[in-house]
DNA sequence: ACATTCGTACGCGCTATGCGACTTAATGAT
DNA sequence: ATCATTAAGTCGCATAGCGCGTACGAATGT
């Protein structure tokens, strides 16, 4: 799991292994050795992949599906948001109607100040 | 890190080292050593750990100061929360005025809808 | 043509993980 | 009061596996 997540990141940071490993600061082969599932990384090289890679240890290790840093961010537009976050008002969830009419609110809104 | 917050846990749970370790499947010794911070859990049992207790890696590991993020519920009403969960749309975060005006728009709505 | 960089794989030393066994203290049962 | 049970903590040991250097083909560049 660990090893494909960080294998599709490097890729599409355009990454070379010796580059990602001078980054962290261990041996090429090591950082390979994550990679190719070889190896797993201690559970500090496990927190600076996650800096490093600008995503959540969560995701490194297959435990959430949503990429980001959603540990801080969260992007109401994303397809499913709520399949994986519940929203709540008053302790009461929000329905996909609900937030897309918020969002529309939103962007309506903001079309205007722009102006 | 990852001891404190395995400890204070596990202690609001009011469990015990041994019934712990029983629902983990490993020993008692092993997870006393998490927990004193002699032994640092492996990343399936790290991964297990974030389940059993019902929150986040990233949060065992001192990532994150939430103790649960997407895994549970965001309440929009609480107080601050736009300054622990950055809330966007179109990757433009949302300010707190347009989450109150959000607010109470659904508010009202729900409001409307119940008669 | 040679050199350089890429990804991949192997062997080895040594750390430290995970386990059971043991101790000590505290609580419960009879 | 005595024994049994459960709690938390510590220790030694076997061995799994981490991190490293190193080496190998393949694909580039010069």
């Amino acid at each position: 799991m660990i090893s494909k997540r960080l294998s599709k990141l490097r890729k599409t940071k355009n990454w070379s292994l010796q580059y990602t490993a001078n980054r962290l600061g261990i041996a090429k082969s090591t950082y390979a050795g994550y990679e190719s599932g070889y190896r797993q990384p201690s559970l500090d090289a496990l927190k600076e992949l996650a800096v490093l890679f600008e995503t959540s240890v969560d995701y490194l290790l297959g435990m959430t599906e949503t990429y980001a840093s959603e540990r801080d961010t969260i992007e109401l537009t994303s397809k499913d948001i709520l399949s994986q976050i519940s929203l709540t008002i008053d302790e009461k969830s929000l329905s996909q109607d609900e937030l897309n009419q918020f969002i529309a609110f939103i962007r309506l809104k903001r079309e205007m100040e722009a102006k």
